[in-house]
DNA sequence: CGGATATATGTGTATATGCACTTTGTCAAG
DNA sequence: CTTGACAAAGTGCATATACACATATATCCG
């Protein structure tokens, strides 16, 4: 008895995905805002931080990012002289992207406002929960997405 | 004994929505391509089709989206003539946005691609754990997230 | 009525996102 | 060495996102 088989629109894994990303952003943001640093960028050098200087494309993949997207991102923290990018010297098409003196000096003051946001995300949320969803959602970024012209 | 209770980066709850976020919509969106819609454009045709007509803050609360982010996504679908903006007969500060003929037919349309897609997402990564993981967003878009400026 | 206050929306600015196309450099086959 | 496939990054364009500030209207109260 498949009453209602048609998927409803309240059910758009890809809607509410994207509004929960809104919600929890601007709840980050506001803790980052001290630092003068997004979360997107906090993201870049951390990823920076903990991994050492690293090309455009393997900075974007660790990210879950588009490399253009990436390109343009960290363009604002290079003017602001937190990351250098300079062309490989083993291959001349790379750029390599590393942490400024002054980028890990910016990202240890923004790690202390994160670490406020995000234990006051998980007294909220619950920890245990925070931790079920994140699971959740690395399964969501591992999972095979066929393109919608996929052939075979 | 907790050894380290300090908390992992890689365990950032916004990072992890938002790459989710981005992941997803990818996919999403190429499916939905063939419309000539993107997702948050198909969301608000949606809002607006199973709502009737709404003003600008109202559209905007129920899509978890900021007042004036909202004010700008609309400018393409109205210059594309797929909804309308009229001032509110009753509060003249108000406009009501509304689905137009060309709009509804573009959701249609939009529509039969958004439900492949979500089939085949829901196929990747299984149905009760979409639903599963629907619910622990919303509850992430319901919890209180109290500001970094709040006083007692 | 008239001013204080609250509400609805618009604007300026800056970052975020990704597709299509282009440019530049690498590398292997001939 | 040359050429052709491939790989890394840049550019043009369009949309998405939201804070701070500005404007217009409504509403309440004395």
């Amino acid at each position: 008895m498949p009453v209602d088989k048609v998927a409803n629109f309240e059910d758009c894994n890809c809607f509410t995905v994207r509004a929960a990303a809104r919600h929890i952003s601007q709840f980050y943001d506001q803790f980052l805002a001290s630092s003068g640093l997004r979360t997107t960028q906090f993201s870049i050098l951390t990823q920076l931080k903990f991994r050492g200087p690293l090309t455009i494309n393997a900075l974007a993949e660790v990210l879950i990012m588009d490399r253009t997207t990436l390109g343009r991102n960290i363009l604002p923290l290079e003017r602001d002289g937190l990351v250098k990018i300079e062309p490989s010297a083993a291959d001349r098409r790379a750029k390599e992207v590393r942490l400024t003196k002054a980028g890990e000096k910016r990202f240890e003051e923004a790690r202390k406002a994160w670490s406020v946001a995000q234990a006051r995300f998980e007294g909220a949320y619950g920890t245990r929960r925070a931790s079920d969803l994140r699971a959740m959602l690395r399964a969501v970024i591992a999972s095979e997405l066929e393109g919608a012209d996929h052939r075979a």
